[in-house]
DNA sequence: ATAATATAGTCAGTGATGGTCAAACTTTGG
DNA sequence: CCAAAGTTTGACCATCACTGACTATATTAT
C-alpha cells in the first residue's frame, strides 16, 4: 500500500539501477520524503541489510552521508557471507571463530596474512572480558570483519591467491 | 563535500610527494584556501598527527611558519611495533587506531586489504560497548593484531608490494 | 630595553551531519 | 476484533568541520 518505506527502497534501487554503489545524504533523502531521518535508517536497516546483499557505509558531521554499496555475487559464494554470519550469530566461541577464518582461507578468500590478523583480533587475548561477554564481543568483531572481506572483494581490495 | 579539509590534505601531501619535510605559512596557507588560520592547525591535528607518522615542528613571530616532517621508521620493526604497543595504551579512541592502521598502510607494512580488515575490527560497529569500555577494549583488540601484523613479517606471510 | 609588528597555537563554541532506541502508530493474519 | 508484526517518529547521542577570540612567541624598529 505504497508504504513509505516500500516508496524509499524504489528509489534507492532505482539511484542503484546504473551504478552499484550511490552516496546520499541522509537528511536530504528524508527531506524528500518529508520523514524522518532516521526513517531512512530503518529503511537501509529492513531493505539494504548485508543479507540482502548491500552494504552500507557512512560518515557524518559536515560533509557526511551514507553510502549504499551492491554487493555482486562472487563464483557461487553468493551468500556465503549470510552463511557464515548465521553462524557466527550473536555469540561464538574462540574455536569456532577460528574454524570459520581457516574456511575464508581455504577458499582463498583471504589471505594468510588476513587470516592471521582475523584471528588476533578475536583471539583470547584481545578481549579481555568475562567469557561470556567474551563470545559475545568475539562475535560482534568477526561479524565486522567478514563483511569488511566481502567488501573488499568488491573493491578489488583482494590481494590473494 | 570535497571538504575543505581533505582538499588541504591533498595539497600538503601533494607537496610532500618529492620532499620528506616542507615549510609552509600559516597564513598564507589559510588565504590560499580562503580558510581561518586555526583551520590549518585542525588538518595537521586530523591527518598528521604522530600517529599519521608526521611531526610538526613551527615557529611563531617574523619570519614564522610551519613544518611538516614525515617521520622515517627506524630502529626496525621491533621498535616500532614497541613504538606503536605504547602508543595504543590500554585505551584509545577510534579515529586515533584509524590514524595507527593507516600509517601501517603508508607504510607499506600492511596491504590495503589488511587495513581495512583492522579497521572493521575496531570500529564502532564491531564495539557494542559504553564509549569507555570501548575504548578500552578496542585497544586491547588493536594490540594484538598490532603484534600479528609484526609477526606476520617475521615470517614473510607478507603479501604486499 | 621597550614597543610595535608579525606570526603561530589553543580552545571552546557552533553548525552540520548521521546513529540509536524506545514509544507510538499502522497494517496484517487469524 | 485482537495480537503480532511492521512502520514511523522524536528525543537524545556521536562525530566531524570550521571559526573567532584570546594567547604565546619571535623579530624588528625605536
Amino acid at each position: 500500500m505504497a508504504q513509505l518505506s516500500d516508496s524509499i527502497e524504489r528509489f534507492i534501487k532505482e539511484l542503484m539501477s546504473e551504478e552499484a554503489q550511490i552516496e546520499v545524504r541522509r537528511n536530504e533523502l528524508a527531506q524528500h520524503f518529508g520523514c524522518a531521518p532516521s526513517q531512512i535508517n530503518y529503511v537501509l536497516a529492513t531493505r539494504f541489510s548485508v543479507e540482502h546483499g548491500y552494504i552500507i557505509e557512512s560518515r557524518r558531521g559536515g560533509g557526511g552521508f551514507v553510502r549504499i554499496v551492491r554487493m555482486r555475487p562472487h563464483g557461487g559464494n553468493a551468500n556465503l557471507l549470510n552463511t557464515l554470519l548465521e553462524r557466527v550469530g550473536t555469540s561464538i566461541r574462540e574455536d569456532t571463530a577460528a574454524a570459520i577464518i581457516e574456511h575464508l582461507s581455504d577458499l582463498h578468500l583471504v589471505t594468510p596474512g588476513e587470516a592471521s590478523i582475523m584471528r588476533a583480533a578475536v583471539g583470547r587475548n584481545a578481549l579481555a572480558l568475562p567469557i561470556n561477554a567474551k563470545d559475545v564481543l568475539r562475535a560482534a568483531v568477526l561479524r565486522n570483519m567478514l563483511t569488511q572481506v566481502f567488501r573488499n572483494l568488491e573493491e578489488g581490495k583482494r590481494n590473494d591467491v
